[in-house]
RNA sequence: GGACUCGUAGCUCAGUUGGUUAGAGCGUCUCGUUUACACCGAGGAGGUCAGAGGUUCGAGUCCUCUCGAGUCCACCA
């Protein structure tokens, strides 16, 4: 054996020879229960970054089961993560002085298509280099064109069982390029404008937007600021511009009493704070500002002004009418701006769709009340409670072109929008218009990932829905339990019946050694393939879990790498102590007689007891911390120091705590035990072990 | 503002349902150049478990409060 592992070439050799025999593959045998894995899939417009690395639980997972004799799926994929992909694509056009406006609705899609494609190869070979034993026969894209049609339907399904409706619902909209922007694309800057203190009745309110005032429809105070506690819920008289008005006085939250004369007015159509108060008291919401930037007809004689003209119109008409208290001309505040034309933002409510989701949330509760679906660490049930108790519908409209474009037809005709599983109708479903468009919007992506556990196995290989699904675990990191984790509960249940999985199993995040967020903007993101490279990839699956129990944030530890890559260099070198000596001298007798053989044999039973039941809750650290005690100190320290005195007689007792180590090892360290497996010449992998009991 | 997590040896963190002298890795100190390994071995030092109070025969572990760190949500993915 050569003195130094060579941790590259033993990488690329067995992932190959893994890859190539298929033993990724799991083998359906009807009427045995399989045990499964869909990989959270990683978004499609970058490398992997050190969240993913977290995969290594799912691996381990994986491989142990595996060798438990359970035929075992661990399905790969990719998002095509909306948002966040086609802005990072618009950054590489601003790069190239272009912009998403240059090109027609189909051009961009392609582009961005082929931009995400060109990355796919690269996440492939990541996945690969940490070992990660994916059935890549069975990868899924979710913007494949099978799984699109299965998103299509669900929606379909939701819209005949009454579940989707139309609402408006704010967007920030540029007015000067005429269309609405993500929040990643509005600037925020600190801007000065008046601010002005307006007599509202017997209130007297502050706002720097008189101009849209007669989007007001309500009045809005702390509920506990005793000095208007009187007026909650009573329709207080103003005198306005435009005449007298009555306008309802609510209490909310939301008012700050210490800013201004903490009275504010609620423009519900106008202002996102504005929007959830309006929601919550029931207030009306009507748009003043259209798209074009101007005010309409409910503003009366000031209509078709600009909004900035207005604004001054409404203070002057105010002024004369002795409604103006005072202005304030130092108030500073945040201002969104669009971040092409540096235009101001204008929240605007457009018509988008949602769906009634309290119905699916009693189902999702249940579900984990009930145990049919396990929470680990049990503690996060508390937070996927809070979350789905206090659920509110879910927008699944969203104005871009990467995506799932929805499935409805509006009628120019008769205003009513025909929705079907995918295909393009001719006509009104209503009435039979042939003046029809559809949607411009695309599926919030989270629509479609809520749907990846069947969506995936309903198409892989015909039958794999029915044997592989409910699926067995989820595993993800708990950021995205709400977002991610708990819809797929519902839209799962509501969809096929069934549980997506029968254990959520939560990790936390991997943070940059100082335990600060790794971020593009902060500058701190470590490149875990270079770990891997330095260090190997066994050593970086391992550092992930060592020390660290499950749901706990981490800090990335250079100490921690060491120590395992130190690790893995011991066990090469026990291997080599093991094997060097020469097998005909070895006395073949497997009668344990010797009080050390008996010692290490039964620390070695205990250790299999206690990593396997770790490894049934999910409690990964305590198993390597187990593992690394007993082959560090236990087996190399003291059992193999003194078998140097009685070497033959100890050979056998050494190649079978060794062969029982790299089988436990191997979920955790498939490389290396791979690699040392094949030492023993016994013309198998690794991987069709049997994990000792 | 709401919720959650964390605060245990110099550093990074473990410590299942409360139960004997609180553990690991790294660092540190002493010794050791024994042919598996210096990415090593033998041994040692180091903690009033953030603070205060409470429940208990017994608390790092449960409850309350205080202080400190961080995350999520409140707008969005």
């Amino acid at each position: 054996m050569q003195k130094t592992y060579d941790q590259k070439v033993a990488e690329e050799k067995w992932y190959k020879f893994w890859e190539v025999n298929n033993f990724f593959k799991p083998q359906i045998v009807k009427g045995e229960k399989p045990f499964v894995i869909i990989l959270p899939p990683p978004n499609a417009n970058a490398p992997l970054h050190f969240g993913h690395t977290m995969y290594v639980i799912e691996d381990v997972l994986i491989r142990y089961h595996r060798l438990l004799g359970f035929p075992s799926l661990w399905l790969p994929g990719a998002d095509h993560a909306g948002f966040e992909t086609q802005f990072v694509f618009e950054k590489h056009l601003t790069k190239e002085g272009k912009s998403r406006f240059d090109y027609k609705r189909e051009t961009l899609y392609k582009m961005i298509w082929d931009f995400v494609q060109k990355n796919r190869p690269i996440m492939g070979s990541q996945l690969r280099k940490l070992g990660f034993a994916l059935d890549w026969s069975r990868n899924k894209f979710t913007l494949d064109e099978d799984i699109v049609k299965i998103v299509h339907s669900s929606f379909k399904k939701m819209y005949d069982d009454g579940l989707v409706y139309r609402a408006k619902r704010l967007v920030n909209y540029c007015t000067r390029d005429g269309t609405s922007f993500s929040d990643l694309e509005v600037v925020y800057k600190e801007r000065q404008s008046p601010l002005y203190f307006i007599k509202y009745g017997p209130l007297t309110l502050a706002t720097t937007r008189p101009e849209t005032k007669f989007g007001d429809t309500g009045v809005a105070v702390h509920p506990k600021d005793k000095r208007y506690k009187k007026y909650i819920g009573k329709t207080i008289e103003i005198e306005t511009v435009l005449g007298k008005a009555a306008i309802k006085v609510v209490g909310d939250e939301l008012v700050d009493p210490d800013f201004g004369t903490g009275v504010i007015k609620v423009t519900p159509a106008h202002d996102f704070d504005d929007f959830e108060i309006g929601q919550r008291h029931g207030l009306e919401m009507k748009q003043v500002i259209g798209f074009d930037g101007r005010l309409n007809k409910a503003a009366g004689k000031f209509a078709h002004m600009t909004v900035a003209d207005a604004r001054q119109a409404v203070v002057e008409e105010m002024k004369k009418k002795g409604l103006v208290e005072k202005i304030d001309t130092d108030y500073k505040h945040r201002i969104g701006l669009c971040y092409k034309c540096d235009s101001v933002i204008e929240p605007l409510p457009l018509e988008q769709w949602f769906i009634k989701i309290e119905p699916l949330a009693k189902k999702a509760i249940t579900a984990v009340k009930t145990g049919k679906i396990k929470i680990f660490p049990k503690s996060f049930e508390k937070i996927y409670f809070l979350f789905l108790k206090n659920i509110r519908d879910w927008n699944i409209s969203r104005q871009i072109v990467w995506g799932i474009r929805i499935p409805a037809w509006f009628c120019l005709d008769c205003s009513g929008w025909t929705v079907t599983g995918g295909a393009n109708p001719d006509s009104c479903q209503r009435c039979q218009s042939k003046k029809i468009n559809q949607d411009e919007d695309t599926f919030d992506t989270w629509f479609s990932s809520a749907q990846w556990p069947f969506a995936t196995l309903k198409t892989t290989s015909p039958g794999d829905f029915e044997y592989f699904y409910p699926t067995t675990v989820m595993e993800t990191g708990y950021d995205i339990l709400r977002w991610w984790v708990a819809r797929m509960v519902m839209v799962g249940l509501y969809v096929t019946g069934k549980v997506p999985f029968e254990n959520i199993v939560l990790h936390g995040l991997v943070k940059d050694p100082y335990g600060k967020k790794m971020s593009k903007s902060r500058g701190n993101i470590i490149d875990p393939m270079e770990l891997a490279d330095e260090y190997g990839a066994d050593a970086v699956r391992m550092a992930l879990l060592f020390g660290t129990a499950l749901g706990n944030d981490q800090s990335l530890s250079y100490p921690k790498l060491q120590a395992m890559r130190n690790f893995t260099n011991k066990i090469w070198n026990i291997a080599r102590f093991v094997l060097g000596f020469a097998p005909k001298d070895a006395k073949r007798d497997l009668k344990v007689k010797h009080k050390d053989d008996k010692w290490i044999r039964d620390e070695l039973e205990r250790l299999i007891v206690r990593v396997t039941n770790n490894l049934e809750r999910y409690e990964l650290h305590l198993a390597v911390d187990e593992i690394y005690d007993f082959v560090w100190h236990k087996f190399a320290d003291k059992y193999v120091e003194k078998s140097k005195e009685r070497r033959a007689e100890a050979q056998p007792t050494l190649e079978y705590v060794l062969r029982s180590v790299l089988v436990i090892l191997h979920p955790f360290m498939p490389f290396l035990t791979e690699e040392l497996y094949q030492k023993f010449d016994l013309e198998k992998s690794i991987m069709l072990e049997k994990w000792p009991t």
